[in-house]
DNA sequence: TTGAAAGCGCTAACAA
DNA sequence: TTGTTAGCGCTTTCAA
């Protein structure tokens, strides 16, 4: 597949130089032409456009970047490996900055924060406007430290004083699901969840148990703080089940808690949702379409997540007087048969 | 959280100028300094170096790349949403990019032809020296035209002419699996995979048959073409076993049709891996982990894909011969349970 | 209405 | 051993 022959030679770039020359006219003339400013003959404007048409010329982004002071990039750090969580935010980001004509650098740290400060210090230098950094499920992170830039955390909110972050509404969503059940006539509710250690299982928990209260009612047993895994949801169905056979509706702290448990209520002989109505949280379609029944889920809206810190960063950068805090974007509840 | 006063300003970006002032020295020489070319005395150049640390000093890439013609950037686009299979592409291509210093530009074209001319236009405009293309199983997909940078497409081919792609081995990866079976002693091999019109689906049933016919071998049953879902591993098994029950392995084009098809298995009182051995494709672990029991599966090695990728891609941009044709990355067998 | 020239931050050739 | 200068591609005065 090797030849000896030379290359070809791949299409030259062609310069603002290149059209001024074959236009006839001033590198200055062309690029006011270019970009709409200053007094021209109208006819002076139809032809160097068409030349830079045909020349098929783009402006240097590095040479307007340098003048300007401006690179039109931003980057997104994420550290687990563009998870589940990761890609829905990354695609939130890119939707709100493509019509910007901005740039996304990604890269990802592998959770290790040697490999972080490289990539930092490697964005910096490139003079990237503004970091967005997305984390896996809700938990704290440690600040990037001082930026010269704006930067706002998703998912994982920041430690950092000062620092911004966006992030789900994990207890709002524990809360939707329970009203959802409760609307449905369900009343003795259990929760099975991940581990304890981890903000999203505690918050998860507190939304559930809040909006029991508010409706003059408890758990019908301890929540079960167990793994974020399957085979923990069809273990953790078996303890409620044991402790409370009426049990009527279960709120699983993940889609994949939701698959094990609806395995094991069949096994246990329950149908779901007829005897046990059963909700996940994530919303991840594969796991939640695929469960039988499909299940209804609370969805955490990470692509909206994206677009926020999007519009944030890019208020930060165009100006806008910095913004301490935590953002938190609403859930909703995708409803299927798991509920139905 | 807004407030009146003046927005403290971020800490000015430091120019080799400031560097230069700061030392007592011309630009020339910082620049000698901390590139370690031409001659200075041991004292200047720990002085300067010094200087530029303490003030924290970054060299603008864009001016380097402006002066040098290179931007030290690739464009990584995506069809598919950043799916589960450009992901490991991605930190294939990130785990070799990295130490090189070369920074990646990542976006999605949500499968439209407009965006993604869009997006080219754009990564060419920001003179990124290459692009990596990632697709969603192995299918035919455009080329991107005849661009001023190597181009090398993954996952997908192409089918522009001359252009370079990097694709899973979907037939060594169904052979690999028929000959684990065989050598556990399975001799009646059926296959149950999505839909016929996927390149991805032939290739594994053409594996698969190959490696049988080498054994003196036919599958149990004609290969069953469906869906990539749970559902359909899980009608499918059922017709598998009314036409042939005695069939003592099954292998899916896909982990989820296997996890179907694990289920089913069950309902019609066949144990895995007792009585039928199973397995799966795409190796992907919340899928293949969560199964019951784990999933046998063929991991196509997208990351290594990524990484020969971008291994190609760097010397295209160096300046090697132009490859053209489809380079296939070896799959390897992750054995688990439901073979064991 | 157009052109000339300065300068963004940096490197490299050449002078001193 | 160090400084000076030109120039990468572009935008933006300012002159013509």
């Amino acid at each position: 597949m090797s030849d000896l022959e030379e290359r070809p030679d791949r299409p030259r770039v062609v310069t603002i130089r290149d059209v001024a020359a074959a236009s006839g006219v001033s590198i200055g003339t062309v690029s006011k032409v270019l970009n709409g400013r200053g007094k021209l003959r109208a006819e002076t404007r139809a032809r160097v456009s068409a030349v830079a048409d045909r020349l098929g010329f783009r402006p240097n982004p590095l040479a307007q970047g340098l003048l300007a002071g401006r690179t039109h990039t931003i980057a997104l750090i994420a550290c687990d490996g563009f998870s589940r969580f990761s890609v829905p935010v990354m695609l939130g980001v890119e939707d709100f900055l493509a019509p910007e004509e901005i740039s996304m650098f990604t890269c990802d740290t592998r959770d290790d924060p040697i490999r972080e400060r490289h990539h930092v210090e490697r964005l910096l230098a490139r003079r990237v406007e503004g970091i967005v950094t997305t984390g896996r499920r809700a938990e704290t992170r440690h600040g990037l430290g001082d930026l010269p830039v704006p930067v706002v955390h998703t998912v994982s909110r920041s430690a950092g004083p000062g620092d911004f972050s966006v992030v789900p509404d994990d207890r709002g969503g524990g809360a939707l699901a329970v009203r959802h059940l409760l609307a449905a006539g369900r009343s003795r509710i259990g929760h099975i969840t991940g581990p304890r250690r981890f903000l999203a299982a505690g918050q998860r928990a507190a939304g559930l148990t809040g909006a029991l209260a508010e409706a003059g009612l408890r758990p019908v047993a301890e929540p079960l703080f167990g793994e974020w895994s399957e085979e923990w949801g069809r273990q953790a169905a078996g303890i409620l089940l044991r402790a409370r056979p009426d049990v009527d509706a279960v709120v699983c702290g993940s889609d994949q808690i939701a698959r094990g448990v609806a395995e094991a209520m069949g096994e246990h002989g329950r149908k779901v949702p007829d005897d046990v109505a059963l909700i996940g949280f994530e919303n991840w379609e594969p796991m939640a379409l695929g469960a039988r029944p499909p299940l209804t889920s609370v969805d955490l809206n990470l692509t909206e997540i994206g677009r926020t810190a999007a519009r944030y960063l890019l208020d930060a950068i165009g100006g806008a007087p910095p913004q301490g805090g935590v953002l938190t974007v609403p859930a909703t509840l995708v409803v299927r048969e798991s509920t139905r």
